[in-house]
DNA sequence: TTATTGTTTTTTGAATTCAAAATACAGTAT
DNA sequence: ATACTGTATTTTGAATTCAAAAAACAATAA
C-alpha cells in the first residue's frame, strides 16, 4: 500500500500511469470490473483522483464506463482492432513524412541501430524482444515527426495496439522475419530524407498488418 | 441558473456539452480563465462534475490546466493550427475512402444536395452559411465512413478547427468560391464510389488549406 | 512615488460524506 | 429443489468539507 497522497500537486497523472501499467501488465484483465474502493486503498489515495484517472482512460478507450455500474477494462473486437491499425496507417504515415523532413544526422545514426540485434539470415524467435524493438522504433519516429497534438493521439492508439500484442501474445500479428524488412525499408527511406517514400513505406507496412488482421483466422503466421 | 442536478444519472456529459458550446459561442474567450465556483453556481451543480467536464475538455485540447492555477480556454498558435489540419488531411482522407466504399444510394442522393444552395456563378458572401454547410458536409462524410474510434478523434479536431474559424471570423481560411469546387469534386468522387479518388481529393482539399495557413499572413484570401 | 513585506481572501486539489441505485442475500412459497 | 419477494449491504454519482497554495490587498520602507 504505497502512499501516493500528499506528495505531488496533482495525483491524476500518477494514478493514471499506474492504472495504465496495470492494464498493460494484465493485472487487470479485459472485461474485468475495476474495484474502485479496493484500488484507492491499495494506492493510498481517495476515490477522487482514481475516478479522474479512470475517466482519462475512458477517453483513451482503454476503459469503459457503464453508468451506475462502474468502470471495466475495455475489450476490443477484431473490427475495432482493424480500425485502430487503419488509424495508425495514416497517422504514422504522416509522421514518417515529417520525420524524414526534420531528422538530424545524429538521429539518423541512432535510428540505423534499430533492429541490428536481429540476424536476418535466421528465424527470429524471441517475439518479446522483437515487439519491444518494434514499439521502440515506432516511438522513436513519432518523437521526431509528431507535434504535441499528433503525439497525444498516437500514444492512445499505440498503447492499444500494444495491449493487443500481449493479448494474442506468443503469436504476433505477423512474423518478425516478414515485418523486419519493412522496418528496415522505412529506416532506409528516412535516412535518405525522402518524405514521400517514407510515408508510402510506413503506410504499406500497416496496410499489410491490416490485411493480416482481416484474413479470417490468425492461426498461420506465428511459426 | 438552470438547475441540472438530480435529473440525469451522469452530469459529466451534460456539463461538458454546455462548456463546449460556451467556448464555441465565445462566451468564454481563448486565454481566459474559467471561474469554477461561478460556473458551477450558474449551472446549479457542484464543482465535481464541472471539473470532470473540464478534464475531458483538456484531453480534447480545448482547455488547458495549469496546476494550482485552474483551467484556461486554450489558445492555438499558427503552428498548432497547421498541425491540426495535417491531422484532418490524413484522417478525413481515410474517411472519404471508407465512405466511398460503404455509402448507400439514398445517402448519395442526400450528399448531392450539399452546397446546392450556393450559386457557383456568383461570389459567395455569406461566410457564416458557407462554413456551416462546410461543417455539415464534413460531419456527414465522417458519419458514414468513420468507425466509433476515428469518429471520436475527428470530433476533437473538427471542433477545434471550427472554433478557429470563428476566431479568424469574417475571413475564413480560404475563399468559398475556391473551396466549393473541391467540395463538389469530393462529392462527385464518392458518388462514383471511387475510394482512391475520394481520398486523394479530400487530402488535396486539406493540403491547400494547409498551404494557405502556411503562407505568412492571411490578408489576401477573404475577398 | 515605487518596492517590499506581511496579512487576508480566494481558489485549488483531494478527502470525506451522503443519498440513490444496484447487488447480494435470506427467508418464504411453490 | 427452485423461484420469488423483501431486506441488508455495497457501490456509485455527486455534494460538501478541508488543508494548502496562490492571489489580492494593505501597510510600511526606500
Amino acid at each position: 500500500m504505497r502512499n501516493l497522497g500528499a506528495e505531488h500537486a496533482n495525483l491524476d497523472q500518477k494514478v493514471h500511469q499506474i492504472l495504465k501499467n496495470m492494464i498493460m501488465d494484465r493485472q487487470l484483465l479485459p472485461g474485468e470490473k475495476i474495484p474502485q474502493e479496493k484500488i484507492a486503498l491499495e494506492l493510498g489515495v481517495s476515490r477522487t483522483p482514481l475516478i479522474a484517472a479512470l475517466k482519462y482512460l475512458e477517453q483513451e478507450k482503454l476503459v469503459e464506463s457503464k453508468p451506475r455500474r462502474g468502470f471495466y477494462v475495455r475489450l476490443f473486437s477484431k473490427e475495432e482492432m482493424v480500425s485502430i491499425f487503419e488509424l495508425r496507417e495514416v497517422l504514422e504515415g504522416l509522421t514518417a513524412r515529417r520525420t524524414a523532413q526534420k531528422i538530424t544526422d545524429a538521429e539518423i545514426e541512432k535510428m540505423k541501430r534499430f533492429f541490428t540485434q536481429f540476424d536476418l539470415e535466421r528465424e527470429i524467435t524471441d517475439f518479446k524482444a522483437y515487439s519491444r524493438e518494434d514499439r521502440r522504433f515506432h516511438t522513436f519516429v513519432t518523437e521526431i515527426g509528431a507535434k504535441e497534438f499528433l503525439k497525444s493521439i498516437l500514444e492512445t492508439t499505440n498503447i492499444i495496439s500494444f495491449s493487443y500484442q500481449l493479448i494474442t501474445s506468443e503469436g504476433l500479428v505477423r512474423a518478425p522475419n516478414e515485418t523486419i524488412h519493412e522496418h528496415l525499408a522505412v529506416i532506409e527511406a528516412i535516412s535518405r530524407r525522402d518524405p514521400t517514400a517514407s510515408e508510402k513505406l510506413m503506410r504499406r507496412h500497416f496496410k499489410k498488418t491490416i490485411a493480416a488482421l482481416t484474413r479470417d483466422s490468425k492461426a498461420d503466421e506465428a511459426a
